[in-house]
DNA sequence: TTGAAAGCGCTAACAT
DNA sequence: ATGTTAGCGCTTTCAA
């Protein structure tokens, strides 16, 4: 007779033993209480709590071939909006009976490409993806494991499945005709890193800009290295040299925006009146600054929540609603512009 | 004969038929090719490519009772110390055929056993945790799983198993040394949310006060509140009413120094002179803020990559050469002290 | 409503 | 070095 080790841990048939049923009838007892009748649900039940049975969800994956995993791929975790994205997350799964696993493309397309693989051949339940730059080998293994799928931060009408995001052109436009209407006429650009969405509020930028008849190149400076607040000020810097006589600057995120701040504060060079500020995300850290930055607000924690409320309502073969929402954003005006 | 439906992706049957191998040749030549000899292992290396064959973990989790998934709980997502820590922890793992699962207790200890009960029974292969502070019923369940355990962010001399972190009452009592050394004398204390490593910090400014006669508990203001740079400025406002003679500040953490800072510059109180400010974490936003703040550093990325570094060293039966790590700390002067 | 048998995809144990 | 068989713990299928 051959003899495998077993995990030490009580199984099903244990339990059934136990209780003196069936194996299957404590996996319904377990999965759909409702059909099994209640004399053996109550044996089935006293006889986990002797054994302190918990079901291996390993097997329970292997015998259903549903995964009870959902794969939820980012481009950085130590950008702090991703933080609040995955509280939502991590809220919204709770209870569910899903479970998350995070990973990590560093802004790079193909390591994004290297995580679908590995969470499809995890057979993730579902895939949530940042932004709508995916490659076309992505969209196709994306297709073939034929998953639910959710893309965030970003707004397109023509998802790859499902979307909850907002148009980050339209919040650079936005930004760009506030300090516009604010009398602002040099309005510069800054930015780092340059993933896709910083290109579009750049984007956003210029058609605003282009639309009054004020673009020019020599007032966008950006630079691909990753962004903080002394990368701020260097860009500040930057820009105060190439166009001393800029009169605003749009930064496309909040570090720069803090850095700018700072600055123009070394410099004393008067905010709101000689310079104008406007960042994006309006943190606590933007907000409560001093002076308070005028910033683009958008709802992080509730875009997470939404996007696996999607990808759940799915999985429970609910009709989503609205499979691709605009959560819009908001320009909170606060000491930095005039 | 009975149907079941399968996965409909290529086995390792496929493999080894198409190979003309029996299956476990093909098992052998994925996890171990140097058992398998020089041409079985081409041939089954071009039918895998064939048909585009992936091994299914699950199944490989449950024939072989080894998981593939470390267990990592931390105490919040939203925290910008824990982006750090989890760079350090996604940059190690990769390579190693180990996956991250994410546990959010927020600050709870129930939450934190329930996650570690959750994890075991996933047949977590490792478990990291944060801080010395898990309950008795948490210490119980670990042993039981007997899988490696790493605490961070904490140091004791006697882990749970491995540990890697810094003392924080060590490093609160080197900020209070730092500024009495630099003549300040009616030094207040500042926190929020007041998590185990808050009250040790505290525990070392208290200790350094009342070494050198100087404790006065007027000068302490906390709150339970979560952290954020709006709640330091509040703080703030709280200690200068309730102390007004206060010549500094020792901010349990980053957050609350910044809102220091800016409540200060608010109400034009000059730093460093009549208000001395130590941080803590040495974040980008005060390292670069105007004046920059004084505080204390830790390397939280490196904590993350060693204590997954031990937690791979163990599972890989090496010897872990130093299991309790205390990593240290720097206090950088800025210019928020004189 | 309950159960027996078969099998999910893989690997450990036992052979050769 | 390679193969055979049994079985990991659960759920599906089919039957009663």
């Amino acid at each position: 007779m051959r003899q495998r080790k077993g995990s030490g841990r009580p199984t099903i048939a244990d339990v059934a033993r136990e209780a003196d049923v069936g194996a299957i009838t404590v996996s319904r007892a377990i999965r759909n209480p409702g059909q099994v009748s209640a004399e053996l649900r109550e044996r089935i039940e006293a006889a986990i709590r002797r054994l302190n049975y918990v079901p291996d969800p390993q097997a329970q994956v292997l015998a259903s071939g549903r995964s009870n995993v959902i794969g939820v791929i980012l481009p950085s975790l130590t950008n702090i909006v991703f933080g609040d994205v995955l509280q939502g997350i991590y809220d919204r799964i709770e209870g569910s009976g899903f479970h998350i696993q995070i990973g990590n493309t560093r802004y790079s397309v193909d390591e994004e490409d290297r995580l679908v693989a590995l969470f499809a051949g995890q057979r993730a339940a579902a895939m949530l993806l940042t932004g709508i730059d995916q490659s076309a080998a992505t969209c196709n293994r994306l297709a073939e494991a034929g998953v639910p799928v959710v893309q965030i931060m970003e707004y397109t009408p023509r998802p790859i499945d499902m979307l909850v995001g907002v148009s980050h052109a339209d919040a650079g436009h936005a930004a760009v005709d506030y300090l516009l209407s604010r009398g602002y006429r040099r309005i510069g650009f800054l930015g780092a890193r340059m993933d896709p969405r910083m290109l579009r509020r750049r984007d956003g930028y210029r058609a605003a800009l282009r639309k009054a008849g004020l673009y020019d190149p020599a007032l966008e400076i950006s630079t691909p290295a990753p962004s903080g607040v002394a990368r701020g000020r260097a860009l500040c810097s930057q820009l105060l040299a190439a166009a001393p006589d800029v009169d605003a600057a749009f930064c496309a995120n909040d570090d720069i925006a803090l850095g700018v701040m700072f600055e123009c504060t070394a410099r004393a060079i008067p905010i709101p009146e000689r310079m104008g500020i406007v960042g994006f995300n309006d943190l606590d850290m933007t907000a409560s600054a001093v002076p308070a930055i005028t910033g683009i607000r958008v709802d992080r924690y509730q875009m997470g929540v939404r996007a696996i409320g999607m990808l759940l309502a799915r999985l429970a073969d609910d009709a989503v609603a609205e499979p691709c929402v605009d959560l819009g954003f908001e320009l909170i005006p606060r000491q930095t512009t005039r």
